[in-house]
DNA sequence: CCGGAACCGTTAGTGCCACAAACGTTTTGT
DNA sequence: ACAAAACGTTTGTGGCACTAACGGTTCCGG
């Protein structure tokens, strides 16, 4: 009878986590962001897509050709990494990297007939992926959740101390 | 005047980002999160800390001592990675890692004194934190949004399929 | 008109995180 | 008693955000 807990404390707190920790915004979110990155990563590579290959396709199609510098703000994606993002593309025939004439330190990117159709696939893919990251919730609470990320994103992005 | 455009394309969409991308709740959710986790990691490193810390101190301190495998399971911390943050810990007198006598495989790991009073720093210093990252919303909506995040993580851990 | 600053695409590399594989040691189940 | 499992540890992988530096090109001020 070395065992002096077992009576007192019921052996709850085998793979208990701490209340501080369950209710901390930041592990939430990451947390969750875990498993919609990988959600989201595992539904578009049975398209053989990544997450970027969508954001550059639809910058693309919805404002046109431009430089690759112009798609790193649409997008977000950083000047060195956009440039694997679209090898990637251009060797599916998505998009096309031809030199601009009127200024020749740029790249002229702009979407096949391919990759517009291979956006309309994604944008379904995606859909379908979304409907099941956020299928616990309501439409009202679909919204709800959507605005609140909205409101905290912009905050932290316009400024930023 | 080789510029064909600047007429009828009043140069709207420079910076400007599709709206699907806008909309998107994975692409919101990461976006937030790589915010949310600098802020957290820049917060932390002030007071000589990392976010992993608080996990395993505050676990330590809600249910006891525990070995590192069960530190792992209370955390979410792999096991692999639970290595080097204990390493961290005690470096920094903050836990006590002692081999288990009833099972020499075990390590058990024990909060210390100073431990303890860290992590009442570090409650403060994440509190704080936590006021910063959802400054923009009330209390209404904090909660509101804390329950949304609870229950779309909890969906998508309890059954990953 | 010329020289430096700024911009472009590209390569290479950093640090963090979630995670997998394998290993020696120790314990458990049959 | 012997295989299976658990434990801590080391090593490695892949993705992501980000930095630094490069050669080439264009822009701008004097």
């Amino acid at each position: 009878m070395t065992r002096s807990e077992a009576v007192d404390t019921p052996d709850d707190g085998v793979l208990k986590t701490p209340d501080r920790l369950r209710r901390q915004a930041s592990r939430l979110l990451s947390q969750l962001t875990t498993r919609s990155d990988r959600l989201i990563t595992e539904g578009l590579a049975q398209a053989d897509a990544r997450k970027w290959h969508y954001a550059v396709l639809a910058s693309l199609q919805d404002f046109g050709p431009g430089s690759q510098a112009a798609l790193s703000g649409r997008t977000g994606i950083y000047r060195s990494d956009m440039v694997s993002v679209l090898n990637e593309l251009a060797e599916r025939d998505l998009v096309e990297r031809a030199p601009d004439p009127d200024d020749r330190r740029r790249n002229v990117i702009t979407i096949s007939r391919r990759g517009r159709r291979h956006l309309r696939l994604l944008d379904k893919v995606l859909d379908d992926l979304h409907h099941e990251l956020l299928a616990p919730l309501s439409p009202a609470e679909r919204e709800e959740f959507l605005q609140l990320l909205t409101r905290l994103l912009d905050h932290h992005t316009s400024q930023p101390s």
